[in-house]
DNA sequence: CCAAAATTAGACCGACCGGTCTATATAATC
DNA sequence: GATTATATAGACCGGTCGGTCTAATTTTGG
């Protein structure tokens, strides 16, 4: 093959191609809405390929799928923190991105993690788990970039874990509503907030 | 019959039942993953029943429950403004109000209608509208407590606009998390915001 | 008391669910 | 080129899905 394991290929692998198809239909419809079969479609697979690569099914599927999602948006998030000088122009400019994204989906595609976090039930562990550990991990991020502001390491927690919750929510009522404004709204807020936190 | 009709009488009668029903199970497991014999077992009542109070079927009686639930939201919302002096106490007030709930639930109940936003579909317009509904409804008994606190119409609206976001992402955060603190940290932020905007 | 309406009751339906399994084809390794 | 992994392919399974339909029962109104 032409890359290395794990990698997607151009022609991409029915792994990647699996990943992504349910990555997407995941985030559109959810969890239990979403059938096999529409992934199977999507990506163009066959189920035994499914069941080769990821023997615990549907649910190793999603599990992988929300890895996936929550590599790229960290990445995003990290990346957009370079581009801006502070952590205030980070969140503003990250909030003009989630928008960006869910006017071009047509407001199908909000947060690929709550969607799923919406669904996890008392004994799905594995899912809980992959849904803590993404929030947990935008949540650094965000806290990383308001501390090298100078802001105080506990208000720079709390500040992140605040501003999590209001792109979350926004991004639900952006949904919703059909109109990205609310995103753009909570990451001023937001970004104000944090500036004024700063020394 | 001792009340009447629509009214759900002490022994309940089947409809009031169902809808009770419906609404707890959407509302922990959302949409697409409550199947109707859930429904009916834990509402004691067979699918005759059903369909002759929902014609429509499973999306009727979602839609009534989610019409149940933001009734219930909203008046628990106008309450908690009748007891605090202000919008900020009344914001802080809900917080607690919320957080205590998901705790009693141990952490399966977050925003009944946000589990639902996130399952819906474009072409589902009869749930579409009844979750932007729900959220405006929110959105306006937030905005007219924080304009009686003499904040200018417009920054109200954002603020309410911005509280409920604060709040609605928060909800899914601390039911993930299993930890309510999310949701006081939020309404407690946003009652800072709305204090500061006071003349 | 009786007819009419409202409600309950659940058998039944085709479609689809996620998952298993065997057979085949394609690559990698010796 | 033979052998062994790896991956594709899809028929097939029991179970459950939401929904329909007929019959029995209860309640209501005259």
């Amino acid at each position: 093959m032409s890359g290395s394991k794990g990698d997607q290929d151009r022609p991409a692998g029915s792994r990647a191609r699996l990943i992504a198809a349910a990555g997407r239909l995941f985030h559109e419809r959810g969890y239990a809405a979403t059938g096999l079969s529409e992934i199977l479609a999507a990506a163009g697979a066959p189920k035994g390929s499914l069941y080769h690569h990821f023997p615990d099914g549907k649910a190793g599927l999603a599990a992988a799928a929300l890895e996936a999602a929550t590599d790229a948006l960290e990445a995003s998030l990290r990346a957009e923190h370079e581009r801006a000088r502070d952590a205030a122009g980070m969140i503003e400019g990250y909030g003009a991105l989630l928008a960006g994204w869910l006017e071009a989906s047509h407001f199908t595609r909000g947060c690929p993690v709550a969607t799923v976090a919406l669904e996890v039930t008392p004994g799905d562990d594995v899912a809980a788990l992959a849904v803590q550990g993404a929030f947990a991990r935008w949540r650094k991020a965000l806290g990383d970039a308001i501390r090298a502001d100078g802001v105080a390491p506990e208000r720079a927690g709390a500040l992140a874990g605040f501003a999590l919750s209001a792109i979350e929510g926004a991004l639900i009522l952006a949904r919703t509503d059909r109109d990205s404004e609310p995103v753009r709204a909570a990451a001023r807020e937001v970004a104000s907030l944090v500036r004024a936190a700063r020394p």
